[in-house]
RNA sequence: GCGGGCGUCGUAUAAUGGCUAAUAUACCUGCCUUCCAAGCAAGUGAUGCGAGUUCGAUUCUCGCCGCCCGCACCA
């Protein structure tokens, strides 16, 4: 195992132990691509959530906040292309069972795949013999579907998904089962009820989109603005790896910002710094942090420009978030397919137009990944290897641990327990610890990133004066109990 | 999805076709302990799920589930 692998393991199954991530439905034997979070893995996904909010809607007096229902009609999807356009048809190689996109091996053989039925493209195939890099022959192709389908029914039938292979969904609703293949059709069972197609979102910004004249209409906003929004979203990822890096049921943090076609570039670039300096507050060390400007050829037909900020994660430079200017491309769409006018008039002139939107979108569980590992360190003390996560104070799940430095001794324990109460009123997120010594207080307290351990002694009783001891120095300083928090 | 490997207390490891499945650590209780994983004593806790072979399966076989690696995929 490389070493890089063996830092990923180390944080897995430190984030295991310690209560931060645990698998998903672990006592019935797991579901792949699922994660739960624990008492501290809530904590720190929500500090990161947060400051994320803080940041970019709080702070800022042009950006709006929303939160869409993950459910929505239909038509947002088949508007947005992702059900026609997000279907990708896989055929597969029959002797060593290597699978390809079926437009990828016809370009590959010089074939223009474009617009093409997977029909068609399997004729092609046959007519002009190609077969897998291998030399082997190839199956007819099978569609893969990225987006997890669902059914509205009566709510007394709740639907429950699973996943067929080929990337087909099974829903069971009551004693029905239905299955959806790639193409969204549904076959309904014996007693075939109506029910109403609708789809896991595969993005949140569809919500966005679809709020953007309500948000005009509330509060008519100068240009440029954004809307925010902070939510679920479900891929079905044919190969959830990573630890929380890819998964099935992720969370995003998404920015539609809206501006004129004209002005692009000015908000676009300030985004990006926006950005940069967001990713120094998680903590993240700038040379792990990579721009890559994606090439045309790579970007989506309708984004002119798309950066994807990249991190060097432990099992590897993975993406981390991306950055895309998408023209008016969504808001055309939704005006197109819904008849309602996505037009906005610059105050007091005529100016009248659609306007263009640039798209930051961060992943929630990368975000944690990569502040985990900018966090997880590993170092001497007193010549034993010590696990330290050195989160940023303001993201750590825990602020202060306090501790009597003898638990038998009944007068500390009150007044350690008199501190305990005083900082857990005022932050909340503060720990107790008497267990063991106080060695091992302050160890387990490194494995779970708190900045501070705060012990109460023989002197606190004489003149009220604590110890607080740091988590990256592991020094300790004699403060008054009034002064703690300095 | 395909191929390969793997699945034992929370974690990290050991062992076994049959005796109480072992060790460390963690956890819990008590004693002790005046600042960086000290010590003593007691305790909780595991063979992923299901079927088969067998007198008997954690061990062998099959299926499922999950994890890891490679391929592919990542709109």
């Amino acid at each position: 195992m490389s070493e890089k692998n063996q830092e990923m393991e180390n944080i897995v199954s430190l984030a295991k132990r310690r209560g931060f991530i645990y698998n998903g439905s672990d006592v019935y034997g797991g579901l792949s691509g699922t994660w739960d979070y624990g008492p501290l893995g809530v904590a720190l996904k929500r500090n990161i959530m947060d400051l994320w909010w803080k940041t970019f809607v709080e702070d800022r007096e042009d950006m709006y906040g929303v939160d869409a229902a993950i459910l929505m009609n239909q038509k947002v999807w088949q508007a947005s292309g992702h059900v026609d356009t997000f279907v990708d048809p896989l055929c597969e190689d029959t002797v060593n069972h290597r699978r390809f996109r079926t437009d990828h091996i016809l370009k590959d053989n010089g074939v223009n795949p474009d617009g093409m039925s997977m029909e068609q493209m399997d004729v092609t195939i046959a007519e002009h013999g190609i077969k897998s890099p291998d030399g082997n022959p190839l199956s007819k192709s099978r569609t893969f579907n990225m987006m997890f389908e669902t059914l509205i029914g009566p709510a007394e039938e709740k639907p429950t998904v699973s996943f067929m292979e080929h990337g087909s969904i099974k829903i069971e609703m009551g004693a029905n089962t239905y299955i959806a293949d790639g193409t969204g059709e549904i076959r309904a069972g014996a007693r075939g009820i109506n029910p109403a197609t609708s789809y896991l979102r595969p993005e949140t910004a569809q919500g966005i989109f679809t709020n953007f004249k309500n948000v005009v209409d509330s509060f008519y906003p100068d240009l440029p603005f954004g809307i925010a929004q902070q939510g679920k979203a479900f891929r079905n990822e044919i190969s959830p790896r990573d630890f929380v890096f890819r998964s099935r049921e992720f969370e995003q943090m998404e920015i539609e910002y809206f501006v004129h076609p004209d002005k692009w570039q000015e908000s676009f670039d300030s985004l990006l710094a926006d950005i940069k300096s967001f990713l120094g507050s998680l903590g993240l060390p700038a040379d792990k942090i990579h721009e890559l400007e994606v090439p045309e050829e790579d970007r989506a037909h309708y984004s002119k420009r798309t950066i994807d900020i990249e991190y060097d994660f432990p099992i590897g430079k993975e993406e981390l978030l991306g950055l895309a200017y998408r023209t008016d491309f969504d808001l055309m769409n939704i005006q197109n397919n819904s008849g309602k006018s996505m037009e906005y008039t610059i105050k007091g002139t005529n100016d009248r137009f659609v306007p263009h939107v640039i798209e930051p979108s961060f992943g929630v569980e990368r975000a944690l990944m990569a502040v985990m590992s900018a966090a997880y360190t590993e170092d001497e003390v007193n010549g034993e290897k010590r696990i330290v996560m050195k989160f940023p104070e303001h993201l750590a799940p825990v602020k202060y641990c306090v501790s009597p430095l003898l638990k038998n001794k009944p007068e500390l324990v009150e007044k350690a327990r008199e501190v305990y109460q005083m900082l857990k009123k005022k932050h909340g997120n503060v720990m107790w610890d008497d267990n063991g010594n106080i060695g091992k207080r302050y160890r387990r307290q490194d494995e779970i990133g708190t900045p501070y351990c705060v012990v109460i002694d023989f002197d606190t009783l004489e003149d009220g004066t604590v110890t607080i001891r740091d988590r990256d120095t592991t020094e300790q300083k004699r403060v008054n109990i009034i002064d703690i928090e300095k």
